[in-house]
DNA sequence: CATGAATGAGGCTTCATTCAT
DNA sequence: GATGAATGAAGCCTCATTCAT
């Protein structure tokens, strides 16, 4: 689950480490942002004091789980990438194909984009602040710009639109996760995704606003 | 800012109470759902106890915080809406030009969405469970549902989807305001939106799994 | 229901002021000594500021509660001890039938015997304090002394007890008045009292420690 | 002081506990019940947390002081008993001598029951429902049975009262005790227990009201 | 190193009292 | 005079963090 490697670190600390990310980031997901530390520390089966050991505070904590999340989810989106590169059958259109799947973020990262909205604005700032962080988003704004520039050019995406402009997308697309777990709400989203991804294919009707906009657009917010 | 009347009141309590919820209001969206009530009552230049005469707990004020959001911005749809139905200039696809303004969320709107996310659990309950908010809410369902059949009816919205989808989109893109008001945050949800609408209006390429959401459906989840 | 004679106050004044007085009394019984102000003012039909108007602070209502039902109390006391003087057919033993009723306090007399043992110490202190309540407890002293020398002269009374000592057990008969009002709660005190009385005729078997407890004895407490 | 066991806690936790407890029983026999918690907290010497880590709010505390005291008396008044039992020299009239000593509550067990006064209703229902409490009160009214019996069957107490109007005595006689711990005060206790006594051991003279009360009589209340 | 007890700042709410209408 | 709105100090409780065992 975590894809940082911290060298000296003695096998069950390591463990134990790991595992209060593996609790908080459930805890998250089920009770929201403000589960107390004690909570998460109780869910994870140590004491408190062995939590605050590993994470000095709660804010370390919570970069924590997002920067395990986003790795993860990084590690497999190139993977993946990697299985359909060598995939020799694909037909055209491959590019897209895989802009379809950049649109279908795993379950893990959708829950993380959606802590990072719920979030305090403390929480949010130290979040983007991480230089780990940062370098994941960095790596995967520029996985999505081969991707989009490939649709492109294989006439499959419209050509009005950027990085910045699909990756706000995503980002709307994962924030519908809604805290219950219903087949209805991944019924709605799905079917949003598919709406947007029809939106994403179609020829310009009336001109988009400003310009096509990248993810460093975004990130300047 | 205030839409629902309370006949009994002195003139200066009306005023406070104006005031403390146009202040919540700017509270909320500018520090998110646990801004400390004595923060509020300061901002609003009243002491706690004249908030809490107005309002028994956190969870009056946010519910009045919610409905009076919504009363206004319903107000606001259906003033625009006569002006629209008065215009006899419309091209054909007036419908269609409807719907694309009510995926035209008034800021206002934007951020009463974005707090609904945001809320916990049992603010979010206490505001479903409020019976002026309910309404709103199903007015706006029904004024929705009428325009989504005119639409299909003249074309222009393509006919696999329902109310529950378009609500949902329409979510989705509120959401997407960020705390900053920078231009760029505005444009990229022009532009998302815009992009949303080139969805709704296309022919389906792949059909949609399920089959079309009602906001009821939406509701259940 | 008020003793005191207020020479300069309106007609509707005085009629507030003996409703709050007699509000707060029910309150007190009903509610223990911690009932709101603003409670009391809403019970009594008057806005808090007229509650306010009338007496300065929350010190100031409990001490004319406690004022005025000792002198009610007092001056009902006293119309029976009047007829009793009276009636010429009483046997003898007619200080000793005198005495009896001193342990049978008015309900009234017991609420607020009972007020006074649950009052804060500051709220007891003012009562303590206050010259009306100081002269009307004296009375009340000097009333029992004299009962009290002619039951013991008569020889009803055993002789090793003194007003203090019967003032004493009159007010733990009086304490004994639970919130509740059941008739259990009635026939438990009445035969506490008898039993006591029984005490207070008997012949002394073991002797007394220390020497009859005049009501100055206790007040010194 | 402390009569109940908690078998996994530390050396330390488990003195700040029992501070704790002395010294809110301490405080809420000087300045009533409504001590601020952090009042309590600042006399014991810990911080409020430490005092809310043990009892998890106010009832809690209040419940586990009443807990405490009655566990202390009921088991001092065992010891007693066992002493008293074994004491061959005795002259007839032994479970008349027991009962005066059940009238003669320690100075801790006063206190208890005077709180149990002062308490507000709903502290008041906290206790009556706490199993530990309500054990040791069931055992405590069996023991009086047993005495009462006793000494009526050897003919020294009046045949026509029951355990119900013992400890109704008993609770008067202990109410009694005053704020200040004055000698004045306990010679006026002693007084009137010696009167009271005198009143349980004399022949009846009119016929008490009702029957004899039990324990249950009066917890019916 | 792990544990969990202790700390105290900070948030919510109540209510005595004051003051504008 | 009467009213009830406004005020803010004070109490209850939670939880992030520190520290003794």
């Amino acid at each position: 689950m975590t894809a940082e490697v911290r060298p000296h670190l003695r096998a069950d600390a390591r463990r134990n480490r790991d595992r209060i990310i593996a609790t908080a980031t459930q805890a998250f997901a089920d009770d929201g942002p403000d589960v107390p530390m004690e909570e998460i520390a109780r869910l994870a089966g140590v004491g408190v004091g062995t939590l605050y050991r590993h994470f000095p505070d709660r804010e370390a904590l919570v970069v924590a789980v997002v920067r395990d999340s986003l790795a993860t989810s990084l590690a497999r989106a190139r993977a993946a990438a990697d299985e359909t590169a060598a995939d020799e059958t694909a037909a055209d259109g491959r590019a897209w194909d895989a802009l379809v799947r950049s649109l279908s973020p795993s379950r893990e990262l959708r829950l993380t984009m959606r802590l990072t909205v719920l979030f305090s604005p403390g929480m949010a700032a130290a979040v983007r602040a991480d230089p780990a962080i940062t370098r994941i988003r960095r790596e995967y704004a520029e996985a999505l710009d081969a991707l989009i520039r490939a649709a492109q050019t294989e006439g499959s995406l419209r050509p009005d639109v950027g990085s910045g402009d699909v990756a706000h997308l995503l980002a709307l697309a994962a924030y519908s996760l809604s805290r219950g777990l219903g087949t209805t709400a991944e019924i709605a989203f799905d079917r949003a995704r598919a709406i947007i991804l029809d939106g994403l294919r179609a020829r310009p009707t009336t001109p988009l606003p400003g310009h096509p906009l990248t993810t460093t657009d975004l990130a300047a917010e």
